[in-house]
DNA sequence: GTAGTTATTTGACAACCTCAAGCATTTGGG
DNA sequence: CCCAAATGCTTGAGGTTGTCAAATAACTAC
């Protein structure tokens, strides 16, 4: 138990926390608008991934949810039931079950899109440079990410 | 369908979108973290939010997880089996039943704090510069937080 | 063609979440 | 004082998310 190693936290560390706060509220916010369509937060996640136009194979979509493949079975059916969502065989290989967006499920990913986009109000009412920085620091923290992996 | 309208996305619908997706990889790697602890996501949360020095009423704590009171009683109840929190009736008001973190339940926060706390790779891999930068901007976005209540 | 791999599904189980209804307690008006 | 309304928590029903293990179907390689 030394009383070094908590001496300086670093700038990201307190950046972590407002970070999760704001992230935690605009959930919320969103979660509630997501609701009044009658989606869950998943099943938006899933449908803004889904490419409009290449049928993505079920276990990509669960990769890219950071979830397991059988999750992806269950969201996907109530996508479909909604007619949001097709199921598709792929042809060369009948195993992978590509999913298509429908038109309805077009309409209903334009909204999903606009509304998933928005920033917090918080955020939005940073002035226009704090927000262009704002940008641009997150960008090239993205940036690690990809090599990351 | 008219054409304008989408003519300029301001700088915070473009951090918006690294902005969730930092907070999408980050929530997936402290999930698995938690996971090891044998906690979920809310029981986590909940054990932070929890004042160690003062019982909070289990309403209170609704209302910081944003959600529903009835919800809290199962967290609660979880949290309670495995004795990291008591519920205890408030004297002068026994319907309000608060929670207070047992000493094995601040061991496990002080875990909790330390993992949730951490910012995500990203970030830490920024400049010294662009990490406080970062921060200064967020503290003032959640500055905004609060009197937007 | 047979054995092993791969993609999806199913079933069992647990947590989270909401809503409506119920219970105990407190508060306020007659 | 007493009863009605309000408050804080719990319960029960119902739905979504999530995991794991086992089943199925289809492909691949020897």
């Amino acid at each position: 138990m030394t009383v070094q190693a908590k001496t300086r936290p670093s700038p990201a560390h307190e950046a972590q926390k407002f970070f999760f706060e704001l992230g935690m509220v605009q959930r919320t916010k969103v979660g509630a608008r997501l609701a009044e369509l009658g989606l869950s937060f998943s099943q938006a996640h899933a449908l803004r991934i889904l490419d409009p136009d290449e049928p993505m194979p079920m276990s990509a979509l669960a990769e890219r949810l950071f979830c397991d493949a059988s999750n992806v079975t269950g969201i996907a059916d109530r996508l479909e039931v909604r007619g949001l969502v097709r199921r598709q065989s792929l042809e060369g290989d009948r195993r992978v079950k590509a999913l298509t967006i429908t038109p309805s499920g077009m309409k209903l990913r334009e909204q999903v899109m606009e509304l998933m986009s928005q920033p917090p109000d918080a955020i939005a009412a940073l002035s226009e440079a704090d927000q262009r920085a704002l940008r641009d620091i997150l960008a090239r923290a993205a940036a690690h990410l990809r090599p990351a992996d």
